[in-house]
DNA sequence: CCGCATCCTCATGGATACTG
DNA sequence: CAGTATCCATGAGGATGCGG
């Protein structure tokens, strides 16, 4: 049954009544990867007890933030955000954003896996701009990602299947696609920086040499 | 001690792991309208155990979130964020603009408060672009506030001081103050929407009639 | 198997009293 | 005024059960 109502008529308490509790936010940035079933869930967010997934599940589709949906080639039901719990990549990742320092200071004995790189990395190099500049601290293991620069910003894709959940191996190796074509990129994001506009991450990228095996970007 | 880590290396579980306790975000609010006084944040966070915002606020300066600062014309200690906590703002508005539908659905029986208003009006009016439009739904009652228009966006500052904590009353009535004037605008925010760019804001504005007391702008 | 529900233990939150 | 100490209620975490 969740936790208690702040009982206060402010918009950030009234938001913390709905996805305050425990875990909450953490199933969000797991369907912002996209939908994804029960036990997916249960294996993405390493710790979760079973009745605290099931009852969050059902406070969050209760409050409309996701909601259950047939997935027809899988022939199970998945849980999806809903397009009111899709406003919520925002603030998601603006606290990202804002964590990056916590990012910095290294892995330690935490878990880590894929599909959290696909909402970091997102955060952290899409909405980037000139007046912002960002330090990336994104450790990064055996993971494909293709990443498309623009005017507007840099998209992220992973180039692996983030469900079943992928867990990272604990040594730092990123792949990188570019349109231009595969770069490997060992402990780019785990040391470096990615500072400025785009066109300067190109330039970084540009640098490097191409890997065995290219990423074509879609 | 707070709550366990999530163990997760993710930028998300780990800002949770320093703000996602309960209370944590509301004491950032508190503190993003400006320094208080221990007594002020527990006056302002109705319903909060004194033990609680103490263990609160003892683990936000660890984290680095808050610190403890000596005011000088007060003579006596209070607590504010850090450069690093100022980052909040944006997250936190981020889960405000959010929660208009929430917020929209009526204040209910909750407690309301005028500094609240600061940081909601804040977040919406301050960030509205003509390609994302916003609908408020905050109430206001016997709150003068001081709202700036121009290109970059529109800026609110309270009227009154928001320390100690300004309890509103039921009625909504909302008194705002443009340069070219202070408005009384009974329930427009209440129940009206705020969409568009700044001037279409202006032109609402411009239909009503002065307030007995103008607040003039800074 | 998967998707939960139940049960149990204990850490954490909440209310009150109390103290420097 | 600014917290600490205490006690009780509640939610978190882990194991297990059970129906589809």
């Amino acid at each position: 049954m969740g936790r208690r109502s702040y009982g206060q008529f402010c918009g950030l308490a009234r938001a913390l009544d709905v996805v305050g509790d425990r875990w909450s936010l953490l199933v969000v940035r797991e369907l912002l990867v996209g939908p994804a079933r029960y036990g997916e869930l249960r294996e993405a967010l390493t710790g979760v007890a079973t009745n605290l997934l099931a009852e969050r599940l059902r406070a969050l589709e209760a409050s409309g933030v996701i909601e259950r949906r047939l997935d027809r080639r899988r022939r199970c039901t998945v849980y999806a955000l809903t397009e009111w719990g899709e406003g919520l990549r925002d603030p998601v990742e603006g606290l990202i954003r804002w964590s990056t320092p916590l990012v910095a200071a290294g892995r330690g004995d935490d878990t880590f896996q894929g599909a959290w790189l696909v909402v970091a990395l997102q955060a952290l190099a899409g909405r980037r701009t000139a007046a912002r500049p960002l330090a990336v601290g994104v450790e990064a293991a055996d993971a494909q990602l293709t990443v498309r620069l623009d005017e507007t910003g840099v998209s992220v894709t992973l180039g692996f299947d983030p469900r079943p959940a992928t867990v990272l191996k604990a040594e730092p190796q990123v792949v990188l696609g570019l349109a231009s074509g595969a770069l490997t990129v060992p402990e780019v994001i785990a040391s470096g920086t990615l500072e400025g506009d785009p066109r300067k991450l190109e330039a970084v990228f540009a640098n490097l040499t191409p890997p065995a095996d290219p990423v074509t970007a879609g």
